[in-house]
DNA sequence: AGATAATTAATGATTATCATTAAAAAGATA
DNA sequence: TATCTTTTTAATGATAATCATTAATTATCT
């Protein structure tokens, strides 16, 4: 584990939901699902744009780095 | 053109040049070259892991989104 | 219980990384 | 200018992983 998504966050700070993300962002509830609960091992940058733009954010604000040491 | 990496800023800083960070993530050069000048679509988290750890960095140093309006 | 929201699972098509090789361009040094 | 190093570009192919979709399950709330 080490690079995380943190969708939760900024999802309460927007009073948003995931579904509600996933309409906008224009992909699946399911794929949002799986970004936010760590289930995959890519992001491509059109996906991560469409958030951003969306939320109003920086990928930072999204990513994080945890080393695991 | 929205999510750009930033890696001429980190590795001045670091005074690393690209080869020798290619040669630490273990990734090759050329691949790491792709990523620097915007050639890419999609970043794998294993390889913004190991850029971060080895940059000891957060993926927010390293990836902007830029809006375009 | 019933309704809404979120997660998990599984499948398949599509997309894109990444390594590799080779060549060209850019920088630096003398 | 000539030479060496570094970076970029190009092209190919194998591998990996997103993403949509469907369906089912779990969680949350009133």
């Amino acid at each position: 584990m080490a690079i995380i998504i943190r969708l939760d966050r900024i999802l309460a700070d927007r009073k948003m939901q995931l579904n509600e993300l996933a309409r906008q962002v224009n992909i699946s509830n399911v794929n949002l699902s799986n970004l936010k609960t760590g289930k995959v091992k890519a992001i491509r940058f059109s996906t991560l744009e469409a958030i951003c733009k969306t939320l109003n954010c920086q990928p930072g604000d999204i990513l994080e780095y945890v080393p695991d040491d």
